[in-house]
DNA sequence: GGTGGGCATTCAGTTTGAGTTAATCGAGTG
DNA sequence: CACTCGATTAACTCAAACTGAATGCCCACC
């Protein structure tokens, strides 16, 4: 899972940083407005976590550019603020959430997961649930009918993906765009490694291969 | 679907590459305005995406040179600049379709796929749909009344074909012209193989043979 | 600050299968 | 009836994917 942090606020940035990676999400730092509204939309981010008192340009204005390009990425908003209005004039920009410091990061990790759900046409689990398979994401386990099973963080990242993902086919650039941050290189076979110690894990059939197309999760059962 | 892209950054030129030929295009690369000139008209694209800031010779100028000589390939303008009088410019020189810097390459697939389907009298259809066929150009996929059928790439790139031109009588050297890109020679009868396979799959009845002249889509009844 | 262990990543050898070619069969045409 | 073009099936080829083991990195613990 991919984000995009847009925070100038380098304390707060940088522990926030930790935070989300080390639950999992390949996290992406900016702290100035005008480069966050070009990399927003051409980096294929899952979410993008956006402070309003930027450098550059404001906040907002740059959200009502990228819905203005068609953009659908779930925003969340963080301001210093907690005024009625400006919750009302962020979420009429166009954010899917908003969140006034300070917070708990707690709340921070719960909100994202809501709205990556959502975004992914899953709004009324409370936990990622595909066939036999439930996603414990605080503590980054999974259960296989009511069974644990032990994962490494990478397995969970995948794991997680294809998930939020489940039944879509999936190329394996746009897997590893989406699990990996900045500069990853393209001439490995990292993900087929992991593929198959998925399978290994939950069974062949879990994941379906396209064959120069991708790969295609469908759960257990 | 045989696509030309004329855009002289080298880095975006190569990831649309990638992106496009994933989703069964077959794309034609030109860094120079004036190559771009003489190619756009004489190979038989289906259509052309067009950067502005091209050396060689100016985006527009090529466009309106194109249009002179009564082409009507749809052509989608990329720029970088966003500006209100730039699009109307472009539209009028006869762009069909503008798209600014940055952009979401899924934004891009989903315009080439509207500008596919209005140049060929499909308007008003959100997916492709012929009879019982209906065909999911994200998962690459079709569904025949609703049941699911799997098909290779090879096999999705031709029928996406049949489909946008159903019902006309196609050559089989036009389809080869369509579905291969720029250098391959072809004396072989691949085509003949890809539609056995096809009628395997949805039926005897999908495409007809006109002898000596090609074939005709026409649908499942 | 050094060390050990676990995990992510890479490598190499093997397997698989889509795409193409080839060869044979059958049907339409003059 | 002969000939041509298309259909069909089988075989081939090479790139993609699989897989187990090696490597090397990073972190925790000494």
């Amino acid at each position: 899972m991919r984000l995009l942090l847009v925070e100038d606020s380098v304390e707060l940035a940088d522990s926030l940083l930790a935070e989300l990676g080390r639950h999992g999400y390949a996290v992406d730092w900016l702290a100035d407005g005008r480069d966050a509204a070009y990399q927003g939309i051409s980096e294929p981010y899952d979410l993008i976590i956006l402070d309003l008192g930027l450098p550059g340009r404001p906040g907002l204005e740059v959200l009502r550019e990228w819905r203005g390009k068609g953009s659908h990425i779930p925003v969340l908003i963080l301001t210093a603020r907690s005024s009625w209005a400006e919750r009302i004039e962020g979420l009429k920009a166009g954010a899917d959430d908003y969140l006034s410091k300070p917070f708990h990061p707690e709340e921070l990790l719960l909100r994202i997961q809501a709205l990556l759900r959502r975004a992914n046409g899953l709004s009324n689990q409370p936990e990622l649930m595909v066939g036999g398979l439930q996603l414990d994401e605080a503590q980054q386990r999974v259960t296989l009918n009511g069974q644990c099973v032990e994962l490494t963080a990478a397995e969970f990242r995948l794991l997680r993906y294809f998930m939020l993902h489940s039944g879509q086919l999936l190329s394996k650039s746009q897997l590893s765009d989406h699990l990996y941050d900045g500069e990853s290189e393209r001439d490995s076979n990292v993900l087929e490694v992991l593929v198959n110690r998925l399978r290994g894990k939950f069974g062949k059939t879990v994941i379906e291969t396209r064959r120069g197309q991708g790969y295609r999760f469908v759960g257990v059962h």
